[in-house]
DNA sequence: TGTACTAGCCTGTATATACAACTTGGCGAG
DNA sequence: CTCGCCAAGTTGTATATACAGGCTAGTACA
Protein backbone atom coordinates (compact mmCIF):
# COMPACT_ATOMS: atom_id res chain seq x y z
CA UNK A 1 0.00 0.00 0.00
CA UNK A 2 2.91 2.42 1.06
CA UNK A 3 4.46 4.12 -1.91
CA UNK A 4 8.32 2.98 -1.86
CA UNK A 5 10.05 6.21 -0.61
CA UNK A 6 11.93 8.47 -3.26
CA UNK A 7 15.31 7.38 -4.08
CA UNK A 8 17.97 10.09 -2.78
CA UNK A 9 19.14 10.68 -6.46
CA UNK A 10 15.48 11.66 -6.98
CA UNK A 11 15.57 13.72 -3.96
CA UNK A 12 18.84 15.68 -4.86
CA UNK A 13 16.89 16.38 -8.41
CA UNK A 14 13.91 17.32 -6.84
CA UNK A 15 15.85 19.66 -4.37
CA UNK A 16 17.92 21.38 -7.36
CA UNK A 17 14.71 22.01 -9.64
CA UNK A 18 13.39 22.94 -6.72
CA UNK A 19 15.59 25.94 -6.43
CA UNK A 20 16.24 26.57 -9.66
CA UNK A 21 12.17 26.93 -10.36
CA UNK A 22 11.84 29.35 -7.08
CA UNK A 23 14.66 31.56 -8.88
CA UNK A 24 17.10 31.08 -6.14
CA UNK A 25 19.74 29.32 -8.63
CA UNK A 26 19.40 31.91 -11.67
CA UNK A 27 20.69 30.91 -15.30
CA UNK A 28 24.67 30.66 -14.85
CA UNK A 29 24.71 29.96 -11.06
CA UNK A 30 26.82 27.48 -9.80
CA UNK A 31 24.80 24.19 -8.66
CA UNK A 32 26.96 22.44 -5.50
CA UNK A 33 29.42 20.16 -7.08
CA UNK A 34 29.48 16.42 -6.31
CA UNK A 35 31.83 16.87 -3.75
CA UNK A 36 29.56 19.30 -2.00
CA UNK A 37 26.47 17.56 -2.22
CA UNK A 38 28.17 14.30 -0.56
CA UNK A 39 29.02 16.52 2.36
CA UNK A 40 25.60 18.53 2.78
CA UNK A 41 23.67 15.87 1.83
CA UNK A 42 25.33 13.12 2.89
CA UNK A 43 25.01 11.00 0.11
CA UNK A 44 27.62 9.06 -1.70
CA UNK A 45 29.58 10.69 -5.01
CA UNK A 46 28.26 8.40 -7.13
CA UNK A 47 24.58 9.09 -6.20
CA UNK A 48 25.28 13.06 -6.67
CA UNK A 49 26.78 12.01 -10.08
CA UNK A 50 23.70 10.41 -11.28
CA UNK A 51 21.31 13.65 -10.19
CA UNK A 52 23.85 15.91 -12.01
CA UNK A 53 24.39 13.95 -14.63
CA UNK A 54 20.17 13.07 -14.78
CA UNK A 55 19.62 16.56 -14.70
CA UNK A 56 22.10 17.12 -17.55
CA UNK A 57 20.70 14.90 -19.79
CA UNK A 58 17.21 16.86 -18.90
CA UNK A 59 18.52 20.54 -19.87
CA UNK A 60 18.51 21.98 -16.58
CA UNK A 61 21.96 22.32 -15.98
CA UNK A 62 25.50 22.03 -17.63
CA UNK A 63 28.35 20.56 -16.59
CA UNK A 64 32.19 20.92 -17.57
CA UNK A 65 35.30 19.08 -16.15
CA UNK A 66 37.34 21.02 -14.14
CA UNK A 67 34.96 23.61 -13.77
CA UNK A 68 31.68 22.21 -12.18
CA UNK A 69 27.85 22.50 -13.06
CA UNK A 70 25.65 25.32 -13.69
CA UNK A 71 22.49 26.09 -14.62
CA UNK A 72 21.07 25.88 -18.16
CA UNK A 73 20.12 28.96 -19.71
CA UNK A 74 16.54 28.88 -19.84
CA UNK A 75 16.43 29.26 -24.03
CA UNK A 76 18.63 25.91 -24.40
CA UNK A 77 16.23 23.99 -22.95
CA UNK A 78 13.02 25.75 -24.93
CA UNK A 79 13.64 23.67 -27.89
CA UNK A 80 12.83 20.53 -25.54
CA UNK A 81 9.49 21.82 -25.66
CA UNK A 82 9.42 22.76 -29.20
CA UNK A 83 8.32 26.39 -28.02
CA UNK A 84 9.78 28.63 -30.48
CA UNK A 85 10.41 32.40 -29.98
CA UNK A 86 9.31 33.78 -32.99
CA UNK A 87 11.94 36.72 -32.79
CA UNK A 88 14.82 34.29 -32.17
CA UNK A 89 13.40 31.99 -35.51
CA UNK A 90 13.54 35.21 -37.40
CA UNK A 91 16.87 36.13 -36.36
CA UNK A 92 17.71 32.37 -36.28
CA UNK A 93 16.83 32.96 -40.22
CA UNK A 94 19.31 35.87 -40.63
CA UNK A 95 16.32 38.15 -41.21
CA UNK A 96 15.03 41.52 -39.05
CA UNK A 97 12.43 40.83 -36.52
CA UNK A 98 10.24 43.97 -35.91
CA UNK A 99 6.52 44.37 -34.33
CA UNK A 100 3.81 46.35 -33.51
CA UNK A 101 2.31 46.38 -29.91
CA UNK A 102 -1.35 46.91 -30.79
CA UNK A 103 -3.00 46.06 -27.26
CA UNK A 104 -1.10 45.52 -23.95
CA UNK A 105 -3.52 46.03 -21.16
CA UNK A 106 -5.24 44.39 -17.47
CA UNK A 107 -8.21 42.97 -17.86
CA UNK A 108 -10.76 40.72 -16.16
CA UNK A 109 -10.18 36.99 -17.44
CA UNK A 110 -13.87 35.74 -19.17
CA UNK A 111 -15.13 33.05 -20.97
CA UNK A 112 -12.60 30.49 -22.80
CA UNK A 113 -9.44 32.69 -21.70
CA UNK A 114 -10.65 32.12 -17.94
CA UNK A 115 -11.58 28.31 -18.81
CA UNK A 116 -8.03 28.04 -20.12
CA UNK A 117 -6.07 29.13 -17.57
CA UNK A 118 -8.19 27.83 -14.93
CA UNK A 119 -9.73 30.87 -13.48
CA UNK A 120 -12.85 32.32 -12.04
CA UNK A 121 -14.33 34.35 -14.12
CA UNK A 122 -13.20 37.54 -13.70
CA UNK A 123 -9.62 37.38 -12.31
CA UNK A 124 -6.88 39.77 -13.27
CA UNK A 125 -5.19 39.06 -16.41
CA UNK A 126 -2.76 40.42 -18.64
CA UNK A 127 -4.16 40.70 -22.51
CA UNK A 128 -1.21 41.74 -25.51
CA UNK A 129 -1.89 41.65 -28.94
CA UNK A 130 1.12 42.01 -31.16
CA UNK A 131 2.07 42.01 -34.96
CA UNK A 132 5.21 40.71 -35.58
CA UNK A 133 7.42 41.60 -38.73
CA UNK A 134 10.01 39.26 -40.75
CA UNK A 135 11.87 41.71 -42.81
CA UNK A 136 8.79 44.25 -42.36
CA UNK A 137 6.38 41.45 -43.84
CA UNK A 138 3.98 40.64 -41.56
CA UNK A 139 4.31 37.12 -40.43
CA UNK A 140 2.39 36.47 -37.36
CA UNK A 141 -0.49 37.85 -34.63
CA UNK A 142 0.19 37.37 -31.33
CA UNK A 143 -2.85 37.45 -29.30
CA UNK A 144 -1.80 36.47 -25.89
CA UNK A 145 -3.14 36.26 -22.19
CA UNK A 146 -0.74 36.21 -19.35
CA UNK A 147 -2.14 35.09 -15.84
CA UNK A 148 -1.53 38.13 -14.14
CA UNK A 149 -0.41 37.42 -10.22
CA UNK A 150 2.23 35.51 -12.12
CA UNK A 151 4.06 38.38 -14.18
CA UNK A 152 3.09 41.61 -11.46
CA UNK A 153 5.72 43.61 -14.09
CA UNK A 154 4.15 42.78 -17.43
CA UNK A 155 2.33 46.28 -18.01
CA UNK A 156 6.33 47.76 -17.31
CA UNK A 157 7.74 45.50 -20.19
CA UNK A 158 8.40 46.52 -23.45
CA UNK A 159 7.30 44.06 -25.80
CA UNK A 160 8.61 45.70 -28.69
CA UNK A 161 12.02 45.02 -27.55
CA UNK A 162 11.43 41.47 -25.83
CA UNK A 163 8.40 38.91 -27.26
CA UNK A 164 6.39 38.07 -24.38
CA UNK A 165 7.69 34.68 -25.07
CA UNK A 166 10.97 35.74 -23.60
CA UNK A 167 10.27 37.43 -21.33
CA UNK A 168 7.94 34.83 -19.25
CA UNK A 169 10.87 32.40 -19.42
CA UNK A 170 12.93 35.19 -18.24
CA UNK A 171 10.75 34.83 -15.10
CA UNK A 172 10.31 31.08 -14.33
CA UNK A 173 11.32 28.36 -16.90
CA UNK A 174 8.33 26.58 -18.64
CA UNK A 175 7.44 22.93 -17.38
CA UNK A 176 4.89 21.93 -19.94
CA UNK A 177 3.00 23.55 -22.71
CA UNK A 178 0.33 22.59 -24.80
CA UNK A 179 -0.53 23.05 -28.34
CA UNK A 180 -2.99 22.66 -31.05
CA UNK A 181 -2.09 23.53 -35.13
CA UNK A 182 -5.16 24.10 -37.11
CA UNK A 183 -5.43 26.06 -41.07
CA UNK A 184 -8.45 28.42 -41.00
CA UNK A 185 -9.77 31.38 -42.66
CA UNK A 186 -8.48 34.48 -40.68
CA UNK A 187 -11.79 36.69 -39.55
CA UNK A 188 -11.43 40.50 -41.31
CA UNK A 189 -9.42 42.07 -38.24
CA UNK A 190 -6.60 39.33 -38.26
CA UNK A 191 -6.85 39.71 -42.51
CA UNK A 192 -6.29 42.54 -42.40
CA UNK A 193 -3.59 42.74 -39.45
CA UNK A 194 -1.53 40.34 -41.59
CA UNK A 195 -1.96 42.49 -45.27
CA UNK A 196 -3.48 39.07 -46.49
CA UNK A 197 -5.54 38.56 -49.68
CA UNK A 198 -9.38 36.74 -49.14
CA UNK A 199 -9.81 33.44 -49.59
CA UNK A 200 -5.99 32.62 -47.91
CA UNK A 201 -5.87 30.61 -45.05
CA UNK A 202 -4.46 31.20 -42.25
CA UNK A 203 -2.03 28.64 -39.68
CA UNK A 204 -3.12 29.07 -36.57
CA UNK A 205 -1.36 28.11 -33.27
CA UNK A 206 -3.41 27.82 -30.00
CA UNK A 207 -0.69 27.38 -27.46
CA UNK A 208 -1.15 27.04 -23.45
CA UNK A 209 2.17 27.39 -21.34
CA UNK A 210 2.42 26.02 -17.36
CA UNK A 211 4.65 26.80 -14.78
CA UNK A 212 5.06 25.92 -11.20
CA UNK A 213 2.25 23.19 -12.44
CA UNK A 214 -0.56 26.01 -13.70
CA UNK A 215 -1.90 27.66 -16.54
CA UNK A 216 0.13 30.76 -16.91
CA UNK A 217 -0.56 31.89 -20.63
CA UNK A 218 -2.94 30.94 -23.13
CA UNK A 219 -1.91 32.35 -27.12
CA UNK A 220 -3.26 32.75 -29.83
CA UNK A 221 -0.57 33.01 -33.20
CA UNK A 222 -1.91 33.49 -36.38
CA UNK A 223 0.58 32.88 -39.39
CA UNK A 224 -0.38 33.80 -42.77
CA UNK A 225 -0.49 30.50 -45.00
CA UNK A 226 1.17 31.73 -48.09
CA UNK A 227 4.18 32.95 -46.06
CA UNK A 228 4.72 30.27 -43.08
CA UNK A 229 4.74 27.52 -42.03
CA UNK A 230 6.31 25.59 -38.69
CA UNK A 231 8.71 22.93 -39.53
CA UNK A 232 10.15 19.98 -37.06
CA UNK A 233 13.00 17.60 -36.98
CA UNK A 234 12.61 14.98 -34.47
CA UNK A 235 15.78 12.88 -33.59
CA UNK A 236 15.84 9.83 -31.01
CA UNK A 237 17.57 10.86 -27.94
CA UNK A 238 20.41 9.22 -27.31
CA UNK A 239 21.62 8.71 -31.41
CA UNK A 240 24.38 9.50 -32.00
CA UNK A 241 24.50 12.28 -34.88
CA UNK A 242 24.94 10.16 -38.05
CA UNK A 243 22.73 12.14 -40.71
CA UNK A 244 24.08 15.30 -42.47
CA UNK A 245 22.49 18.46 -41.69
CA UNK A 246 21.31 19.12 -45.02
CA UNK A 247 17.78 18.53 -43.47
CA UNK A 248 16.30 21.81 -43.94
CA UNK A 249 15.72 21.43 -47.78
CA UNK A 250 12.53 20.20 -47.50
CA UNK A 251 10.97 23.71 -46.50
CA UNK A 252 12.46 24.73 -50.16
CA UNK A 253 9.85 22.03 -51.74
CA UNK A 254 6.45 21.62 -52.27
CA UNK A 255 6.04 24.83 -52.59
CA UNK B 1 43.87 15.91 -31.15
CA UNK B 2 42.86 12.59 -31.01
CA UNK B 3 39.26 11.47 -29.43
CA UNK B 4 39.04 10.13 -26.20
CA UNK B 5 37.87 6.66 -26.82
CA UNK B 6 34.30 6.04 -26.63
CA UNK B 7 32.82 4.92 -22.98
CA UNK B 8 32.49 1.40 -22.22
CA UNK B 9 28.24 1.98 -21.14
CA UNK B 10 28.27 3.72 -24.99
CA UNK B 11 30.02 0.96 -26.39
CA UNK B 12 27.40 -1.61 -24.80
CA UNK B 13 24.14 0.93 -25.44
CA UNK B 14 25.84 1.47 -29.35
CA UNK B 15 26.14 -2.58 -29.50
CA UNK B 16 22.38 -2.97 -28.47
CA UNK B 17 20.90 -0.79 -30.26
CA UNK B 18 22.22 -1.66 -33.26
CA UNK B 19 21.01 -5.27 -32.88
CA UNK B 20 17.71 -3.83 -32.79
CA UNK B 21 18.03 -1.72 -35.59
CA UNK B 22 19.14 -4.69 -37.72
CA UNK B 23 16.34 -6.62 -36.59
CA UNK B 24 18.56 -9.37 -34.53
CA UNK B 25 16.29 -8.45 -31.85
CA UNK B 26 12.72 -7.81 -32.33
CA UNK B 27 10.01 -5.67 -29.91
CA UNK B 28 9.41 -7.67 -27.21
CA UNK B 29 12.46 -9.65 -27.33
CA UNK B 30 14.42 -9.74 -24.10
CA UNK B 31 17.68 -8.23 -24.05
CA UNK B 32 20.79 -9.63 -21.89
CA UNK B 33 20.34 -8.66 -18.45
CA UNK B 34 23.15 -6.72 -16.71
CA UNK B 35 24.73 -9.79 -15.18
CA UNK B 36 24.78 -11.41 -19.10
CA UNK B 37 26.65 -8.54 -20.08
CA UNK B 38 28.68 -8.76 -16.98
CA UNK B 39 30.07 -12.18 -18.09
CA UNK B 40 29.79 -11.48 -21.86
CA UNK B 41 31.47 -8.10 -21.89
CA UNK B 42 33.46 -8.12 -19.18
CA UNK B 43 32.04 -5.31 -17.17
CA UNK B 44 30.88 -4.22 -13.93
CA UNK B 45 27.07 -4.18 -13.28
CA UNK B 46 26.94 -1.04 -12.84
CA UNK B 47 28.05 -0.13 -16.26
CA UNK B 48 25.94 -2.57 -17.34
CA UNK B 49 23.35 -0.84 -15.73
CA UNK B 50 23.79 2.39 -16.33
CA UNK B 51 23.64 1.27 -20.05
CA UNK B 52 19.92 -0.49 -20.22
CA UNK B 53 18.68 2.50 -17.96
CA UNK B 54 19.79 4.87 -20.38
CA UNK B 55 18.58 2.92 -22.66
CA UNK B 56 14.95 3.04 -21.36
CA UNK B 57 15.22 6.76 -20.83
CA UNK B 58 15.84 7.04 -24.23
CA UNK B 59 12.99 4.27 -25.24
CA UNK B 60 14.80 1.54 -26.65
CA UNK B 61 13.96 -1.13 -24.00
CA UNK B 62 11.57 -1.65 -21.21
CA UNK B 63 12.28 -2.99 -18.08
CA UNK B 64 10.58 -4.75 -15.47
CA UNK B 65 11.96 -5.82 -12.11
CA UNK B 66 11.99 -9.20 -11.53
CA UNK B 67 11.35 -10.12 -15.20
CA UNK B 68 13.91 -8.97 -17.23
CA UNK B 69 14.52 -5.95 -20.02
CA UNK B 70 13.03 -6.45 -23.44
CA UNK B 71 13.32 -4.48 -26.68
CA UNK B 72 10.26 -1.77 -26.22
CA UNK B 73 7.33 -1.89 -29.23
CA UNK B 74 8.16 0.72 -31.40
CA UNK B 75 4.87 2.07 -31.44
CA UNK B 76 5.73 3.33 -27.70
CA UNK B 77 8.58 4.83 -29.27
CA UNK B 78 6.77 6.65 -32.04
CA UNK B 79 5.42 9.55 -29.92
CA UNK B 80 8.76 10.35 -29.24
CA UNK B 81 9.54 11.53 -32.94
CA UNK B 82 5.79 12.95 -32.56
CA UNK B 83 4.66 10.94 -35.74
CA UNK B 84 1.23 9.70 -35.47
CA UNK B 85 -0.29 6.92 -36.94
CA UNK B 86 -3.38 7.94 -38.32
CA UNK B 87 -5.45 4.99 -37.89
CA UNK B 88 -4.03 4.92 -33.83
CA UNK B 89 -5.28 8.21 -33.51
CA UNK B 90 -8.80 7.71 -34.81
CA UNK B 91 -8.94 4.34 -32.80
CA UNK B 92 -7.93 6.04 -29.87
CA UNK B 93 -10.61 8.27 -30.14
CA UNK B 94 -12.86 5.64 -30.09
CA UNK B 95 -13.96 6.54 -33.78
CA UNK B 96 -13.81 4.29 -36.18
CA UNK B 97 -10.93 4.09 -39.09
CA UNK B 98 -11.35 3.17 -42.82
CA UNK B 99 -9.52 3.35 -45.89
CA UNK B 100 -9.26 3.42 -49.67
CA UNK B 101 -6.31 2.35 -51.32
CA UNK B 102 -6.21 5.01 -54.71
CA UNK B 103 -2.79 3.75 -56.24
CA UNK B 104 -0.50 1.21 -55.04
CA UNK B 105 2.30 0.87 -57.58
CA UNK B 106 6.02 0.92 -58.35
CA UNK B 107 7.37 4.11 -60.14
CA UNK B 108 10.89 5.47 -60.75
CA UNK B 109 11.76 8.72 -58.54
CA UNK B 110 11.34 11.52 -60.42
CA UNK B 111 12.17 15.41 -59.56
CA UNK B 112 10.99 16.63 -55.76
CA UNK B 113 10.51 12.88 -54.73
CA UNK B 114 13.85 11.79 -55.99
CA UNK B 115 15.19 15.21 -54.19
CA UNK B 116 14.00 14.44 -50.99
CA UNK B 117 14.56 10.84 -50.84
CA UNK B 118 18.10 11.77 -52.04
CA UNK B 119 17.96 8.81 -55.08
CA UNK B 120 18.99 9.58 -58.64
CA UNK B 121 16.27 10.14 -61.29
CA UNK B 122 14.89 7.01 -62.32
CA UNK B 123 15.69 4.99 -59.01
CA UNK B 124 12.86 2.54 -57.89
CA UNK B 125 10.23 3.75 -55.57
CA UNK B 126 6.51 2.38 -54.78
CA UNK B 127 3.91 5.43 -54.97
CA UNK B 128 0.71 4.63 -52.51
CA UNK B 129 -2.03 7.36 -52.34
CA UNK B 130 -4.90 6.53 -49.78
CA UNK B 131 -7.62 8.27 -48.53
CA UNK B 132 -8.03 7.89 -44.43
CA UNK B 133 -11.82 8.14 -43.10
CA UNK B 134 -12.82 8.84 -39.61
CA UNK B 135 -16.45 7.41 -39.02
CA UNK B 136 -16.97 7.72 -42.65
CA UNK B 137 -16.23 11.05 -43.04
CA UNK B 138 -12.69 11.97 -45.25
CA UNK B 139 -10.14 12.92 -42.96
CA UNK B 140 -6.81 12.61 -44.78
CA UNK B 141 -5.27 11.86 -48.16
CA UNK B 142 -1.89 10.17 -47.79
CA UNK B 143 0.60 10.91 -50.79
CA UNK B 144 3.38 8.38 -50.08
CA UNK B 145 6.54 8.01 -51.56
CA UNK B 146 8.93 4.54 -50.33
CA UNK B 147 12.28 3.74 -50.93
CA UNK B 148 12.08 0.64 -53.26
CA UNK B 149 15.01 -1.49 -51.90
CA UNK B 150 14.01 -0.21 -48.31
CA UNK B 151 10.94 -2.29 -48.29
CA UNK B 152 10.89 -5.25 -50.94
CA UNK B 153 7.82 -6.20 -49.81
CA UNK B 154 5.78 -3.40 -49.85
CA UNK B 155 3.52 -4.05 -53.23
CA UNK B 156 2.24 -7.36 -51.13
CA UNK B 157 0.83 -4.96 -48.32
CA UNK B 158 -2.94 -4.30 -47.70
CA UNK B 159 -2.67 -0.82 -46.62
CA UNK B 160 -6.44 -1.08 -45.75
CA UNK B 161 -5.48 -3.53 -42.83
CA UNK B 162 -1.99 -1.70 -41.78
CA UNK B 163 -1.30 1.24 -42.60
CA UNK B 164 1.73 2.50 -44.42
CA UNK B 165 3.12 4.17 -41.54
CA UNK B 166 2.82 1.05 -39.14
CA UNK B 167 4.12 -1.20 -41.96
CA UNK B 168 7.23 0.86 -42.22
CA UNK B 169 8.24 1.17 -38.60
CA UNK B 170 7.23 -2.82 -38.23
CA UNK B 171 10.17 -3.41 -40.61
CA UNK B 172 12.74 -1.03 -38.78
CA UNK B 173 12.34 1.39 -35.96
CA UNK B 174 12.40 5.31 -37.42
CA UNK B 175 14.96 7.19 -36.31
CA UNK B 176 14.77 11.12 -37.52
CA UNK B 177 12.03 12.41 -39.11
CA UNK B 178 11.45 15.76 -40.24
CA UNK B 179 8.36 17.61 -41.03
CA UNK B 180 6.98 20.94 -42.24
CA UNK B 181 3.42 22.08 -41.34
CA UNK B 182 1.65 24.75 -43.78
CA UNK B 183 -1.80 25.71 -44.14
CA UNK B 184 -2.55 25.81 -47.60
CA UNK B 185 -5.85 25.61 -50.43
CA UNK B 186 -5.98 22.03 -51.94
CA UNK B 187 -5.87 21.80 -55.65
CA UNK B 188 -8.85 20.36 -57.01
CA UNK B 189 -8.06 16.46 -56.63
CA UNK B 190 -7.62 16.67 -53.03
CA UNK B 191 -10.28 18.81 -52.56
CA UNK B 192 -12.47 16.15 -54.33
CA UNK B 193 -10.99 13.26 -52.45
CA UNK B 194 -11.65 15.11 -48.96
CA UNK B 195 -15.49 16.08 -50.19
CA UNK B 196 -14.06 19.99 -49.17
CA UNK B 197 -15.80 22.84 -50.49
CA UNK B 198 -14.35 25.54 -52.18
CA UNK B 199 -12.45 28.00 -50.21
CA UNK B 200 -11.99 25.90 -47.15
CA UNK B 201 -8.21 25.50 -46.58
CA UNK B 202 -5.98 22.23 -46.26
CA UNK B 203 -3.84 21.53 -42.94
CA UNK B 204 -0.79 19.92 -45.34
CA UNK B 205 2.12 18.04 -43.33
CA UNK B 206 5.13 17.30 -45.30
CA UNK B 207 7.28 14.59 -43.46
CA UNK B 208 10.24 12.66 -44.53
CA UNK B 209 11.67 9.80 -42.42
CA UNK B 210 15.23 8.18 -41.74
CA UNK B 211 16.25 4.96 -40.87
CA UNK B 212 19.54 3.49 -40.67
CA UNK B 213 20.91 7.28 -41.47
CA UNK B 214 19.31 7.13 -45.14
CA UNK B 215 15.43 8.83 -45.95
CA UNK B 216 13.23 5.96 -46.32
CA UNK B 217 9.72 7.64 -46.99
CA UNK B 218 8.53 11.09 -47.83
CA UNK B 219 4.55 12.01 -47.52
CA UNK B 220 2.35 14.53 -47.99
CA UNK B 221 -0.87 14.39 -45.66
CA UNK B 222 -4.01 16.77 -46.77
CA UNK B 223 -6.15 17.16 -44.27
CA UNK B 224 -9.40 19.04 -44.59
CA UNK B 225 -9.09 22.19 -42.13
CA UNK B 226 -12.43 22.48 -40.70
CA UNK B 227 -12.50 18.89 -39.57
CA UNK B 228 -8.58 18.35 -38.32
CA UNK B 229 -5.85 19.47 -35.84
CA UNK B 230 -2.62 18.41 -34.59
CA UNK B 231 -1.87 18.57 -30.87
CA UNK B 232 0.77 18.33 -28.98
CA UNK B 233 1.62 18.26 -25.47
CA UNK B 234 5.10 18.86 -24.15
CA UNK B 235 6.56 17.74 -20.89
CA UNK B 236 10.17 18.79 -20.01
CA UNK B 237 11.93 14.80 -19.57
CA UNK B 238 12.34 13.95 -15.61
CA UNK B 239 9.55 16.19 -14.14
CA UNK B 240 7.40 14.29 -12.23
CA UNK B 241 3.93 14.25 -12.90
CA UNK B 242 2.41 17.18 -11.32
CA UNK B 243 -0.63 18.24 -13.57
CA UNK B 244 -3.48 16.85 -14.16
CA UNK B 245 -4.49 15.65 -17.58
CA UNK B 246 -7.79 17.93 -17.62
CA UNK B 247 -5.46 19.09 -20.58
CA UNK B 248 -7.28 17.80 -23.90
CA UNK B 249 -9.87 20.11 -23.23
CA UNK B 250 -8.16 23.19 -25.52
CA UNK B 251 -9.43 21.41 -28.21
CA UNK B 252 -12.68 22.54 -27.63
CA UNK B 253 -12.05 25.51 -27.54
CA UNK B 254 -11.79 28.19 -30.33
CA UNK B 255 -13.76 26.46 -32.67
C1' DT C 1 57.47 41.61 -14.54
C1' DG C 2 56.26 37.65 -16.76
C1' DT C 3 56.27 32.81 -17.56
C1' DA C 4 55.89 28.04 -16.38
C1' DC C 5 54.52 24.77 -13.31
C1' DT C 6 51.92 22.62 -9.84
C1' DA C 7 48.38 21.79 -6.30
C1' DG C 8 43.71 21.40 -5.77
C1' DC C 9 39.13 21.04 -7.28
C1' DC C 10 36.00 19.47 -10.65
C1' DT C 11 33.70 16.16 -13.80
C1' DG C 12 33.75 11.52 -16.31
C1' DT C 13 34.23 6.94 -16.02
C1' DA C 14 34.76 2.21 -14.06
C1' DT C 15 34.70 -1.37 -10.55
C1' DA C 16 33.32 -4.22 -6.51
C1' DT C 17 29.98 -4.80 -3.24
C1' DA C 18 25.64 -4.75 -0.82
C1' DC C 19 20.75 -4.89 0.16
C1' DA C 20 15.79 -4.44 -1.16
C1' DA C 21 11.90 -5.60 -3.96
C1' DC C 22 9.79 -8.02 -7.64
C1' DT C 23 8.77 -12.24 -10.63
C1' DT C 24 8.84 -16.85 -11.92
C1' DG C 25 9.17 -21.65 -11.49
C1' DG C 26 9.64 -25.56 -8.89
C1' DC C 27 9.12 -28.20 -4.85
C1' DG C 28 6.89 -29.96 -0.92
C1' DA C 29 3.01 -30.26 2.32
C1' DG C 30 -1.66 -30.93 2.74
C1' DC D 1 -4.25 -32.24 -7.39
C1' DT D 2 -3.76 -27.72 -5.31
C1' DC D 3 -2.08 -24.42 -2.52
C1' DG D 4 1.67 -22.05 -0.44
C1' DC D 5 6.35 -21.26 0.19
C1' DC D 6 10.98 -20.67 -1.12
C1' DA D 7 15.10 -20.26 -4.15
C1' DA D 8 17.03 -18.19 -8.05
C1' DG D 9 17.29 -14.58 -11.22
C1' DT D 10 16.36 -9.78 -12.23
C1' DT D 11 16.06 -4.84 -11.66
C1' DG D 12 16.59 -0.63 -8.50
C1' DT D 13 19.25 1.73 -5.48
C1' DA D 14 23.27 3.09 -2.63
C1' DT D 15 28.06 3.22 -1.14
C1' DA D 16 33.19 3.28 -1.19
C1' DT D 17 36.95 3.55 -4.01
C1' DA D 18 39.93 4.52 -7.87
C1' DC D 19 42.05 6.78 -11.78
C1' DA D 20 42.02 9.93 -15.84
C1' DG D 21 41.59 14.39 -17.62
C1' DG D 22 40.06 19.38 -17.67
C1' DC D 23 40.35 23.88 -15.46
C1' DT D 24 42.06 27.55 -12.38
C1' DA D 25 44.56 30.05 -9.18
C1' DG D 26 48.54 30.72 -6.95
C1' DT D 27 53.35 29.97 -6.38
C1' DA D 28 58.07 29.46 -7.66
C1' DC D 29 61.40 30.73 -10.69
C1' DA D 30 63.79 33.24 -14.31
Amino acid sequence: MSARPIPRYQQLKDMIVERISCGELRPHDRVPSENELVQSMNVSRMTANRALRELTDEGYVHRVAGRGTFVADFRSRSHVLEVHNIADEITGRGHAHSCEVLRHSRQHARGEVAKALHLEQGVDVFHVLIVHFENAVQIQVEDRHIVADFAPGCLDQDFRTITPSAYLTSISPLQEAEQVVRAQDPNAAVRAYLQMAVGEPCLVVVRRTWSHGRPVTFARLHHPGPRYELTGHYTLPGTRKTTSPDVVQLENLQR
